[in-house]
DNA sequence: CCGACTCTGATTGTATACGATTTTGTATAC
DNA sequence: GTATACAAAATCGTATACAATCAGAGTCGG
């Protein structure tokens, strides 16, 4: 397994005998192969094949493998009548795609009401660096050859602007919670919507202007919409173009 | 600790020598005792401690604890900057309350946009069903004394009537997520509230004519209210009278 | 009397052993 | 050739042991 890994290395084993906390590692790890598509929906994870892999024991592979499951990254699969719980990696379809999308769209549209509760003078200040991510953003998306990783950091940081700017805890910690999900989805369609972004910049602009200027509503509006309509984008996309970014993990 | 459950036994060492799965009933458990207030906000909790309590070992208590941090009724303690972490009973306050509320509101306004996609005669079931859930809850309201597990129960229903017959599996999910949450400051804060439950009669039977014939704006509008503004009542409950419930717990 | 230091107890994180159940592979009978 | 029965491997859930670290009490010195 991880056969097409860069670095299949153990586990942070790095310096002294110090153990430091294996399970958040093993987590991101797990997560990142998942979400960038290195582990094929439906692949089927073994505690102790991870386990081995990562040269930690199965005890913090298993909290990793709940946390997963917590995420919609893992599922149960099929049989487990008895009370044992095989999982998989968490299949991929359009349904699910756009229900996330939708749920984050409601989400951060909540969330980006509070801009209008803002001071006038702190409403003009987010605007301004909603620009300026905004422009990053551009400006990655202008690159070629495209590199998907600087193009995704800058599309969140503009996202994150946003909510950091807006959201409570609560709030910013149900958005965390479905980012993986939401992510993986991002990166596996991404080949299929690039490198044409014009809906995009429009709907980030439409946002830009009214947290300059619009009400609560209008906000929620704005960015309702370019959730919404981005799912549809990629909807549309998968039903067009079939598959995908190639995944090179395994079925 | 648990000096007040009622039944402070083991967990399910039931029949034949069968070990039972026992991290889902341990969850289960300390979920209720914390939703319930027997679990006082602030108490510490300890591994050991419970796995004593309920007669299992450490490992599935670690795994319950862990789904609980994930859902917001456990929280690490103040210091755990080295790696650590102590975990405590999730403080309550009417801020947390509030931002919950109106993620519940946002989700579940989202899902029931969907009766508007419902044919008429499905439609129209659903608003017969949820005059029908609206009806009991009503009914478990005019009981005197009042029973709050009826009554929370009547209520649950009526929402999830509504969000059973609008949502997809993810929105269910994220829904179910933060239940628990949500559950545990209506337990704590319902005293509070009741007995006069007209502001919530007026709101679910706004939402009963919105699905029976409204647009999805419409229908989403009416959803939302109901959260937003039994948010707003609780905040107000709480500033006015003080504490709620008395906690059974320690602290 | 107050502050810094040390030591001890408590608590978490990880590893490993064991039992139970499911699944898979093989051989045999029809 | 197909299906069934049996055996063997695999995998999960739990228990327990051990190591490392942190919190707090107690003590000593100023």
């Amino acid at each position: 397994m991880f056969h097409s890994m860069t670095t299949p290395a153990p586990i942070a084993r790095s310096a002294g005998q110090h153990r430091p906390r294996a399970a958040g590692p093993v987590y991101a790890r797990l997560r990142d192969l998942i979400v960038r598509g290195r582990l094929a929906p439906g692949a089927r994870v073994t505690e102790a094949g991870i386990a081995d892999e990562l040269g930690v024991s199965r005890t913090p592979v298993r909290e990793a493998m709940h946390h997963l499951v917590r995420d919609g990254l893992l599922v149960p699969v099929d049989g487990h009548g008895g009370g044992r719980t095989r999982l998989a990696v968490a299949p991929m379809d359009p349904a699910t795609l756009d229900q996330l999308y939708r749920i984050a769209g409601a989400l951060e549209g909540l969330a980006a009401r509070g801009a209008a509760r803002l001071a006038a003078r702190e409403r003009a200040a987010l605007a301004g660096r909603l620009g300026a991510a905004e422009r990053a953003f551009r400006a990655a998306a202008a690159r070629r050859p495209l590199d998907y990783d600087r193009l995704f950091e800058r599309h969140d940081a503009f996202h994150r602007t946003l909510v950091d700017a807006t959201a409570g805890p609560e709030l910013r910690a149900q958005l965390e919670a479905i980012r993986p999900r939401v992510d993986r989805y991002e990166w596996f369609y991404a080949p299929l919507v690039g490198p044409d972004f014009g809906p995009t910049y429009r709907e980030h602009a439409a946002i830009i202007r009214a947290v300059r200027s619009a009400t609560a509503e209008g906000i929620e509006r704005a960015v309702r919409a370019n959730w919404f309509l981005g799912a549809a984008r990629l909807v549309r996309a998968l039903a067009e173009g079939g598959a995908g970014r190639p995944a090179s993990g395994r079925a």
